[in-house]
DNA sequence: ACCTGAACACCGTTCAAGT
DNA sequence: ACCTGAACACCGTTCAAGT
């Protein structure tokens, strides 16, 4: 990573991304970033405005590692379907960078795009306009969010650490008054972590969608004329 | 706020709550909190273990204003509806705050009663112990979201700012290819701002709930007996 | 065009000291 | 018991200068 003639924004946006995996994103700073390519904090400068121009970059990269289905003929929620799990597959490789997405998903390229197929979709399933406006922006949300809150999920690379924070969660919520608490306190396994992460996010999708499909629409026209 | 014979640690916290629904969480610091008691910034260490304590105490702030409601013989899914409505309250009260629970909720003991409200609700609805968990971390998190990643949401307390940020998202939206992002282009008055907050929160409750009713669950015993 | 070096205005937090 | 004061190790960022 270290030792390059030219600094690489690319690169840069790489390392820092790594950083974030690593330690969380709190450990990605510029003069950190800098000293990993070898270089002053303000050589950084060339590339990104700012640190928030940094940040929304990480952003970006997360979101164009993204495989977005092509369109086809199957109704519009399978469609979706695919499509966020497409994005959620590129969140969880990310977690403690995903966050960053809550920002303004629609100042990058990728998440236009996104935005875009999303709403696409949406106009199949007979929202109007205002509808799936409101809609898609809770829908990429909330994908967010079921990363980023995931029962017990790992905040740093150190896998000892994270079994030592399970366990010390675990241990609290069983040690609560089962008078006061009795579902908690009956839960506490799967509150401390996430015992099936495929059930987790499984349901997750599931509630989402079945939540689209069921909201009021207007009738719509067929679309496959 | 300031000349206080002692320091107090709820006025502490409300001051700091304060600082963030004016300018941010970014704003609120533990310099800037002191100046505002006429106190060094070190005196805030007898409350607080250190700065994250300080933000934990926040968001037991919001949580604890929640308003909820009793325990009746409706269905489950319309007292859950009632909780998650006052939940929802206290947060757009706070927006800029609100992310702050999207750390661990049950850390604090407001949380942890709001948690075994819905995983109580969720039980009456026929989900099993670990659905409930898994399910009932995900619906806090989509509330939280849904006021923080409300399109367009002001960010700071000037209206001035706000309606200059709306323009110039929307103006962008405007500007963009028409022929790339039809669907984006086409709704970019209801991306750039929320056209109607009464309308945003109740679509994205009615989604949530109905997504939590149609979820597969074990066929439940009546529990009213 | 690209990077450095020194400086500035901030942070959170420590430690020892005051009353 | 409660607060201060000075210091430390960090930040992001400015500006002027180097090549």
């Amino acid at each position: 990573m270290a030792a390059q003639k030219r600094l690489n924004r690319d690169d840069v946006v790489t390392s820092a991304l790594a950083v974030a995996d690593a330690e969380g994103l709190d450990a990605v700073t510029i003069r950190r970033v800098a000293q990993l390519h070898g270089v002053t904090p303000m050589a950084l400068y060339r590339h990104f405005p700012d640190k928030e121009g940094l940040l929304a970059a990480v952003a970006e990269k997360l979101l164009a590692e993204t495989r977005l289905p092509e369109p086809d003929d199957r109704p519009w929620h399978e469609q979706l379907g695919d499509v966020l799990t497409g994005v959620l597959d590129a969140l969880r490789a990310h977690p403690n960078a995903a966050g960053l997405l809550l920002s303004d998903i629609m100042a990058s390229d990728p998440g236009l795009a996104l935005v875009e197929r999303i709403l696409a979709l949406l106009a199949e399933g007979g929202h109007t306009v205002d509808e799936a406006a409101m809609t898609g922006s809770q829908v990429l949300v909330t994908l967010v969010t079921m990363v980023i809150s995931e029962p017990g999920r790992a905040l740093t690379d150190d896998p000892e650490a994270h079994e030592a924070s399970v366990r010390a969660r675990r241990a609290r919520l069983l040690s609560l008054p089962p008078s006061r608490y009795p579902h908690v306190v009956a839960a506490a396994d799967a509150l401390a972590e996430c015992t099936s992460e495929e059930a987790y996010y499984h349901r997750g999708l599931t509630m989402l969608l079945s939540g689209l499909r069921t909201l009021p629409t207007a009738p719509h026209p067929s679309v496959h004329a």
